[in-house]
DNA sequence: GATAGACTGTCAACTTGTTTACATTTAGTG
DNA sequence: CACTAAATGTAAACAAGTTGACAGTCTATC
């Protein structure tokens, strides 16, 4: 592994906050991999490999159905980690991933963080809050699919793409944004226009300039 | 705690499965509280409190929209434990839950199991492997509403429902199952109906005689 | 700066499920 | 047995999104 790598791991947050210790034997047994643009991560129903963590680019987590549709659970931003709960459980894969853009990636074989694991209770910990952390998230997504309206949903996923200030343009094309609410691309668009006529956003070519977030939070907090 | 109830909770397999001492540890500890029909159990947003398991009755779990919808998570058997996320990250519930009928649960207190799984990592496994299976359940609902049909998912409620033999009658209401599903009482009404017409199931008050298990799982395999 | 490919705008027909409304059946209870 | 509350059956009007089709727009790159 190359220095320069080992220096952007010891970076990321969720390895930092491990003990020194622990924190170089997994960085030691560290793989990088490079995917190339609508690369393959890994597939549903694969092996529990190893956890993966992004060091740069964007992973794009999905479930396909048989007829061919598909459906993005979530985009992972530089400094996630993902494929915990087949290393706690030895279970197969839950989702597809795919690189969205040429993206790296860490992956610590499943085999030498368990060892770690025993004995290093602190990285097991951190494996359970990870997956404790994504299992909120799925519990949110199903109350919002079954609760919410699609204009509802569409402002929750725009406004957790959007830095904490509130203003700034979210880069993503209407049609992965329908995959990710859960609606057409023309339903998208005709949300999109809907906001747009009141000022909230401003719609740009590949992505969604937020105006007035205050405005989308309204939708669903009341 | 009385001797029966003590017995009762020895037999549990999820309890079975621990190492004697830290079982009776842990059944030492236990309370067990008698929740009437339609009683609340836990609201969501409350305090980490506890594990509860189910010892005899019927749970539902379940989460509200503001507009006062409710969908059901999941319908709860005796024997199976819930509350795990709260105990492991120490974050509030995750949904309701109420008695269906007349249910007796066992409530292990969030301090005591965290003192017995650090002298006992046994247990802490089997909470994690309790978290993986809910996490699991929660990806495969997903997966569900948003790739399958609604006929589809009444399919796979109904026939997780069922004994592993493949026939039997299920019982819940047109209603229930429809919360369950995501679809109003008389679109499951519906379905009901056209799946008679085929003579896959029967309709019975408050229930739903299986028939044809195999043509129900046809639905979503293929 | 031409051009291809991806992205966006827009519409009408269609599908699916909800809502509203009311009749009917069922199971339990005094 | 009569009565009541819950559950079920059914249909028309309505709402919300999807699909398919096609024209227009943007960006990278050759």
């Amino acid at each position: 592994m190359r220095e320069i790598d080992k220096m952007a791991l010891s970076k990321n947050p969720w390895l930092a906050a491990l003990p020194a210790r622990a924190r170089a034997e997994l960085i030691s047994v560290a793989k990088i991999r490079r995917f190339a643009e609508h690369e393959r991560v890994h597939s549903k129903g694969g092996e529990p490999d190893g956890l993966y963590g992004l060091l740069s680019g964007e992973v794009r987590v999905s479930a396909s159905s048989y007829a061919g549709d598909e459906i993005v659970f979530t985009r992972l931003r530089p400094g996630q980690w993902f494929g915990e709960i087949g290393i706690l459980d030895g279970g197969e894969k839950t989702h597809d991933a795919h690189a969205v853009a040429m993206s790296e990636l860490a992956i610590l074989p499943r085999k030498a963080i368990l060892d770690v694991c025993l004995r290093n209770p602190e990285v097991h910990r951190a494996l359970v809050a990870l997956l404790c952390e994504h299992c909120r998230l799925a519990f949110t997504a199903i109350d919002a699919f079954l609760l919410y309206s699609p204009e509802q949903r569409m402002a929750q996923r725009l406004l957790e793409r959007v830095p904490a200030d509130g203003s700034g343009t979210v880069a993503i094309s209407q049609s992965e944004l329908g995959a990710l609410v859960g609606v057409s691309r023309q339903s998208t668009n005709k949300i999109l226009k809907r906001w747009e006529s009141r000022v909230w956003i401003r719609r740009v070519y590949r992505g969604v300039e937020i105006c007035d977030s205050a405005a989308l939070q309204k939708l669903f907090a009341d």
